[in-house]
DNA sequence: ACAAACTTTCAATAATTATTGAAAGTTCAG
DNA sequence: CTGAACTTTCAATAATTATTGAAAGTTTGT
């Protein structure tokens, strides 16, 4: 295998991983793209590479932009604006855990606290309703809180103890 | 907020958080569904609760019992089958996140090492690109192997060093 | 062996989501 | 200020994914 079928094999797996996690392809392409490349890539060189139109282009890499994974990077003497993705895979996991848990996981975990706090009006259902929101609750926070802690702190030490730990 | 409520409230919740992250809708519902219902439940009560047809039942019933998160349940004297979810809110992480990784995370990971085994041809951007998959791929791979390792293990244990270690 | 009771399958259709491309918007050099 | 160079927006369209419902399949009691 040499560069160009590895750099092909590398950004369909990514974009496919993405899409079954519920990300858009066209996104996860040109994430992988930018975190292979050597240097920021204009709009035009990631249409050309990619084979997308100029307003998917345009839109995905505001996306990534707002995940904060990709930057506008200008270049002295040109007109046109470069894109960079995060390069250090920690920072990036960083990243996208926190807005996962910004986005997705804490509005779940506040609906969950609520429906677990109704009043309990004694019948099997709500008790069952009750006990199991709740657990679920437990759970979501615990794991939230475990992610969020994992990937924030600068945690060599803390990842070394992990793994010490579960290996 | 009553019963009626709340349980409308936590599987629609369920529902939308199942499609954020790949996972169809009905499927999500009807796990949420059994989650929280005082006995198993036969298909004309799912298609009746949920409002979906008896096709999309079958189907999406069978995916998680291919999860391994369904059962069937036979009840005495009855003819149909009930069908009802692992109750435990850790059995429940534990099943899918081995499934996840098994169908999802490992193959990624396998074309993670193969892509970042490519021969040095000596090239900035074959460098590039074997350092970062290289270094996705490590970080994949220790993301896995804790995953499984704490969702796996009988580990009480684990989970309270765990959390003190982080808290 | 039959037929009622039930489940599965799958082609058709609907719903959702992604993508395009051209018009509108912005920026900046001269 | 103007217009070329570039980016964004968004209505139309395409692609994908989910859902339906009825026919085919299966199981079980008699």
């Amino acid at each position: 295998m040499e560069y160009q079928e590895a750099k092909e094999k590398f950004i369909n797996t990514w974009g496919s991983l993405g899409t079954l996690w519920g990300i858009n392809k066209a996104m996860a392409q040109i994430q992988s793209l930018l975190f292979i490349s050597t240097k920021p890539l204009s709009m035009e060189e990631i249409m050309a590479e990619l084979k997308i139109s100029r307003g998917n282009t345009s839109m995905n890499l505001r996306q990534l932009m707002d995940w904060g994974i990709v930057t506008k990077e200008l270049v002295p003497g040109e007109r046109k604006e470069f894109f960079a993705t995060e390069k250090d895979v920690q920072e990036l996991a960083r990243h996208i855990a926190k807005e996962r848990s910004r986005r997705e996981i804490k509005p779940v975990i506040k609906i969950l606290k609520e429906v677990s706090s109704i009043e309990d009006d004694g019948t099997a259902k709500t008790k069952e309703l009750i006990k199991q929101t709740k657990a679920l609750f437990d759970l979501a926070e615990t794991a939230d809180t475990m992610m969020n802690k994992i990937v924030n702190q600068e945690h060599n030490w803390i990842t070394k103890s992990l793994l010490k730990l579960i290996k």
